[in-house]
Formats: C-alpha cells, structure tokens, sequence
DNA sequence: AATATGCGCAACCGCTCCGTG
DNA sequence: ACACGGAGCGGTTGCGCATAT
C-alpha cells in the first residue's frame, strides 16, 4: 500500500555514521532535545533519515548507555524476562539500565541463545530440548523458570499484544518483580535490585 | 603470509501501534 | 468512526574484525 517514504531516500545518506555526523546530532539534541524525529534531521544539518538519527542516538550516543560486557546478573535476568516476554527487546531493556534493545537482541542472539543451547535449552520456548533434556545440567534457572511457567500464563511468543505490557497482570518470577509498566531507559528502576534472590 | 571462515555489531527495512484531525 | 502521519519495534542484512587453516 501507498505509504509515504519517511524520507527522501535519494537525499539521505546511508551506511556508518562519521564523526561529524555523530557530533551535529548530538549538538542538536543537547541543544533541543529529542523531538520530532522526521524533522530532526534537516534542523540539524545532517543528510539522514529520521528514523536513521534515532536509531543512533538510543543505540550509541545517548549519553546514559553503558556499554562494555554483560554481567552474569544481566544475563540472567535477559533469560528471564525473554521467557515472560519473548522477543520484547524494547520492553526487556527497560528493565537493563543503559542498554538498548538493539544491544540485547543482539546480545540474545550471538551469546544466550547459544548458552541455552548448550545447556539443552530451546531459546524460543525455553523448554528442555527433546532428548537433549538429560544433558542439561540442573540450574538454578531452569527451576525459577519451571516454577514460573507454573504460575504465570503461558504467554510465551510475544505475539499476544496488548497483554504483556498490561502492568495490572503483572508478572511474578522466581523473585523478580516484573513491574512492565514502561519507565524511560534514564530512570531505570533497578531491575537488577528486583532479581535479589 | 595469504586466504577462508566465523562472529559480533551497527544499521536498515518493513510493519504495527498510537495519537490527532 | 475513520483516515492519516509519525514514532517505535522486531527481524534481517552488511560490513569489519578476529581466528583458523
């Protein structure tokens, strides 16, 4: 169907971000804050799609990302939170202070997927693998996780909109206060604090 | 030392959601 | 109530770097 471009792709610039490009949009939104993001753009002198600016700036410029490697802590709680929520990137980093969705799908889809694979886990459904189930060594987790299925409603898959960002059911987890209301990724609300186990 | 292969990160694309007129 | 436009999200791709052969 007919949508309009959100920008005019044969004026915009495409691929890796120059430092000087880095630096206007990070000058602009100091200077102005996020706002409108289509017109972002032009205002701030870059040839880029607003869509492109955006991604920048919350996956790399923002000043309040972490960066670096993920913790043991992280991880877990990554785990955990993909089985409450499924492929819900944005909705699992706001639960991980200074770091983007992009970061963790990332993250989920080089390391973690391959850690529970090897631990006889299927990363989708986070089932025991068929047959691989005995090699599994018995983690902490997969109890929490088993523990939780229980209680929780199975809504694993993500596809189920509307219900897993509904903050009135919320989620309980092998000591995780899975409070999904959406907060800004600048004022985490200590996920980390919430595994406490 | 050169080449092939694998891995990880950054960015793009298309779709959906949500607010507004 | 409906249509439109902007913002956000998730999946996928491309590129550069590291490691293996």
């Amino acid at each position: 169907m007919g949508r309009s471009p959100c920008c005019e792709k044969a004026h915009t610039n495409k691929g890796a971000w120059t430092k000087e490009e880095d630096q206007r949009l990070v000058a602009y939104i100091k200077a102005h804050g996020e706002g409108c993001w289509r017109s972002l753009p032009k205002a701030a002198g870059l040839l880029r799609c607003g869509k492109s600016c955006r991604l920048r700036w919350i996956n790399y410029l923002r000043p309040d990302l972490k960066r670096g490697n993920f913790t043991e802590e992280e991880d877990d709680l990554i785990i955990k939170l993909h089985q409450i929520l499924g492929n819900k990137w944005s909705l699992i980093a706001g639960r991980l202070p200074g770091r983007t969705d992009n970061e963790i799908k990332n993250y989920w889809n080089t390391h973690i997927k391959r850690k529970l694979l090897a631990r006889g886990i299927d990363p989708q459904t986070h089932q025991p693998l068929s047959g691989a189930a005995a090699n599994a060594p018995s983690s902490r987790l997969q109890d929490q996780l088993a523990a939780a299925r229980s209680s929780c409603s199975p809504q694993t898959s993500g596809a189920g909109h509307s219900s897993d960002e509904d903050s009135a059911s919320v989620p309980y987890l092998g000591g995780i206060d899975l409070n999904l209301s959406l907060s800004p990724p600048s004022q985490p609300s200590s996920p980390v604090a919430a595994v406490a186990n």
